[in-house]
DNA sequence: GGGACTAGTTTTTTT
DNA sequence: AACTAGTCCC
């Protein structure tokens, strides 16, 4: 422990904090919490697992008991360890920190992800896990890379044994906290027996590259203070008090690391949600908060249970759907706000017909005849289960010109040329960064093949340099010739003044980063690309260098860069959200809807074929959340035909309908389409909830589904067409002509076919022809001239 | 080395 | 269907 932020304070740590600053300061953050959530804020001490069920001020609970905290001077805000999954939960909790206190938001140094506070004390305690503490954090694409290479290494064919799969298995070790030699027996067999070598390998490598990945950063903490029993225990002593969020979603190392730490004072408050706990898949284990209270004897257990989110219905809905899990630590959430609608249910025959129907009624509600207002459409999110979901709603907006924001999907740091240019700066900081250099050398196109990047690797390793030595010896040996010859000595030629430049103090990065993307040929080689997305990227190029202004330096930048995955940047007007049901948990929205529930696709198939009854647990939570989300109004909606890889299938509507209690729901019943058979099945099941299974068989022979099941032979006789009129701005006249040229967003470049109102009949080079509205196209030569 | 073609894959996602 | 990764051929 050497750094600035604690030494002072640990001299004057031998004052008693206790006794320093009971005078009792006013404490507004207490104003207008009811019993419970006041409990949760003053139960400092000790063990407490706070049970916050979803919409029950959880967040404001956590945030209260911090400013508690420090206000009585139980702890100074250095002194708080404070962990969250996600770098959006922690500012969030920064800021409304800051703000009851009233103080700047830096003040708490240990409120961060489990990453990032890893990354910190790893960096202070490098050398006890072998490693420099400028270590870099390689990302899912770096590792996939690297474990290709330790699998031919060990002439194992990649195309038998891919390295995703290989990458899966390393990860589900370290989600154990696994190390190669603690991997059990019973997993020796894995991937072709050669699962733990492998892996063992993979380690090595690292350390060799002074690179960690994700996984490693809690895996070496955990190491580190198991075998080093005086460090663990200055920690032990320095946080006074642990505060986890979403204990629900901790996976065995971070319980392991949570449990090294509170070894001391045994101040550890874990807020969570067991009914929300939906990534399991990802090594996330309920039994953490199942457990607490034998983990921690004598702990304090609160549960939240008042819900300030949603209506009475929705609530109810909820509820009925998640008692049919076992094994929950069991809450009874209940509201104040009686009344308000029912929660809506509707089938439809296909899953263009829904999203279709999803966006009339997304302009209902706008206009004010859906509801008891008008919504704008940022109250109103699309929560599916599986992304290929979204395709039928964004190809639906785009068409009837109803703005969307797709929420998740790829981030900004994982895009391809990010991840160059990224490389590019890597290199030019750590010479030494192979992985950089090997994803660079010949990006953009340099005559370095494959043949030139195995010359250089063989005298690398011959001589025990790196990359860049090894290109410097091979070109002294005169072994290139050519093209590559040239090119190569000029991009280390290159290397060299770039690196020149960042050891010199005065530069200014970002002018030095604008060098070497220009300089490397990396910038014109997307303008000069002409598929659509080049564009896209070299405006992402733009965003890049951007971001390099809130940092000091290159090297600044990119080790806090590693961490930061969330991209949010949203401008421009109200828009409907469309995101998968995790990217939903933590939201809310005053309307919600849920499309797609069909056995097989919700729940999924794939998840009960693998995880059992387990998986259908986690599928109900999944369930649970998407109910919860809304606080107003909330549709739930399948359709009996989907086209799932290009093919036409059937599916049944979803068990968890079954689920939903009568008394709650409204089922709509659209023109000329089966209905009631929600109804029917309700009647014939009686109020046997928990036996959801048994029940389901019967909705599936009810008259109605089976009404549903004759009609599925009998596709298109009555299907409606795009018949309904399309909300038009009679203002938005369209500014092109038969014969344009036009760059749209998704589609790429085209040229209209013809024009009608707003809208747009366009022949896109690579899409097709499409219906599109014309304030979604710009011309083309507007969008081709995009200078970096 | 680069473009065109082919075969194989396809949940959920953070860091 | 749509995308990627890999192969083949020039």
């Amino acid at each position: 422990m050497n750094t600035d932020d604690d030494e002072n304070a640990f001299m004057d740590a031998q004052m008693p904090l206790s006794r320093r600053a009971l005078a009792a300061r006013p404490a507004p953050y207490l104003d207008g919490l009811n019993s419970e959530q006041r409990r949760a804020v003053e139960t400092l001490d000790g063990p407490v697992l706070m049970l916050a069920g979803a919409g029950t001020g959880k967040t404001r609970a956590l945030t209260a008991r911090i400013a508690h905290l420090l206000n009585t001077g139980h702890a100074r805000p250095n002194e708080v360890l404070a962990v969250t999954f996600t770098n959006k939960a922690a500012r969030e909790m920064k800021d409304r920190v800051a703000h009851l206190m009233g103080t700047g938001a830096d003040g708490m140094p240990w409120l961060g992800t489990f990453h990032a506070i890893n990354v910190k004390l790893l960096r202070r305690h490098a050398e006890l896990a072998g490693l420099k503490s400028n270590f870099t954090i390689l990302d899912t694409d770096d590792q996939v890379r690297l474990l290709k290479q330790v699998i031919a290494a060990r002439g194992i064919d990649e195309k038998r044994w891919p390295a995703r799969q290989l990458a899966a298995l390393i990860d589900g070790w370290k989600n154990r906290a696994l190390t190669p030699s603690q991997v059990p027996a019973a997993d020796a067999s894995a991937f072709n027996n050669r699962g733990i070598v492998l892996y063992d390998d993979y380690q090595v490598r690292l350390r060799d590259l002074n690179a960690t990945d994700f996984g490693d950063l809690l895996l070496h903490m955990v190491t580190v203070f198991q075998s080093n029993p005086d460090l663990l225990e200055q920690y032990q002593r320095w946080f006074r008090y642990i505060l986890v969020d979403e204990y629900q979603d901790t996976n065995v190392a971070q319980y392991l690391w949570l449990r090294l730490l509170a070894g001391g004072h045994r101040n550890i408050c874990c807020v969570g949600d067991d009914d929300q706990s939906i990534y399991g898949w990802r090594g996330a284990e309920v039994g953490n908060i199942l457990r607490f209270e034998k983990d921690f004897p004598g702990a304090a257990v609160i549960r939240l249970e008042q819900n300030y989110r949603s209506t009475g219905h929705i609530l109810g809905a909820a509820s009925g759907v998640i008692a049919g899990n076992r094994g929950r630590l069991g809450k009874t959430l209940w509201t104040d706000r009686d009344g308000g609608d029912k929660l809506r249910l509707i089938g439809h025959w296909d899953g263009e017909e829904e999203a279709r129907w999803i966006g009339e009624e997304l302009d209902a509600l706008q206009g004010g005849t859906r509801g008891g207002r008008p919504y704008s459409l940022d109250e109103a999110a699309i929560l599916v289960r599986a992304s290929h979901q979204m395709r039928a709603f964004e190809d639906r907006f785009l068409t009837i010109g109803l703005p969307y924001r797709v929420i998740g999907g790829p981030r900004f740091y994982e895009r391809l040329e990010i991840r160059d240019a990224m490389a590019y700066f890597r290199l030019v900081v750590s010479p030494a960064d192979d992985l950089a250099f090997e994803r660079i050398v010949n990006t953009p196109k340099r005559g370095l093949g494959d043949k030139a990047v195995q010359k250089i690797q063989r005298a690398a390793r011959a001589n025990g340099v790196p990359l860049v030595e090894g290109a410097k010896i091979v070109l002294a040996a005169g072994e290139m010739s050519g093209k590559g010859k040239a090119e190569l000595t000029r991009f280390l030629s290159l290397l060299g003044q770039w690196h020149a430049e960042v050891l010199d103090e005065g530069h200014n990065h970002i002018e030095l980063a604008e060098k070497i993307l220009d300089e490397s040929g990396y910038t014109a080689m997307w303008q000069n690309d002409k598929t659509p997305e080049a564009p896209g990227r070299l405006e992402n190029l733009k965003e890049l260098v951007k971001a390099l202004e809130g940092f000091e330096n290159l090297q600044g930048f990119l080790e806090h860069v590693a961490l930061i995955m969330d991209n949010e940047t949203d401008e421009g007007g109200a828009k409907v959200s469309i995101m998968t049901l995790h990217a939903a948990k933590g939201l809310e929205f005053p309307v919600v809807f849920l499309p797609g529930w069909e056995d097989g696709l919700f729940p999924s198939q794939r998840s009960m074929d693998e995880s059992g009854e387990t998986g259908l647990e986690e599928e109900r939570r999944l369930a649970y959340v998407g109910i919860t989300r809304a606080e107003e109004l909330c549709t739930i909606s399948f359709a009996a035909n989907r086209r799932v890889y290009g093919q036409w299938q059937s599916a049944l509507p979803s068990r968890f309908i079954d689920e939903l209690p009568e008394a709650h729901v409204d089922v709509l019943t659209p023109p000329g389409l089966y209905g009631g058979g929600y109804g029917a099945a309700a009647g014939a099941r009686g109020d046997s909830r928990i036996e959801s299974a048994a029940a389901s068989a019967n909705v599936y022979n009810s008259p109605g589904w089976r009404r549903l099941q004759s009609r599925s032979g009998q596709r298109g006789t009555s299907q409606p067409k795009d018949s309904f009129a399309p909300v038009i701005d009679l203002q938005a006249v369209s500014a092109f002509a038969e014969g344009d040229r036009v760059f749209h967003q998704k589609f790429g470049y085209g040229t209209v076919l013809g024009t009608e109102g707003d809208k747009l009949s366009v022949g896109f080079d690579k899409a097709g022809e499409k219906h599109v509205v014309s304030r979604f196209v710009t011309s083309a030569d507007m969008a081709d001239n995009t200078p970096f």
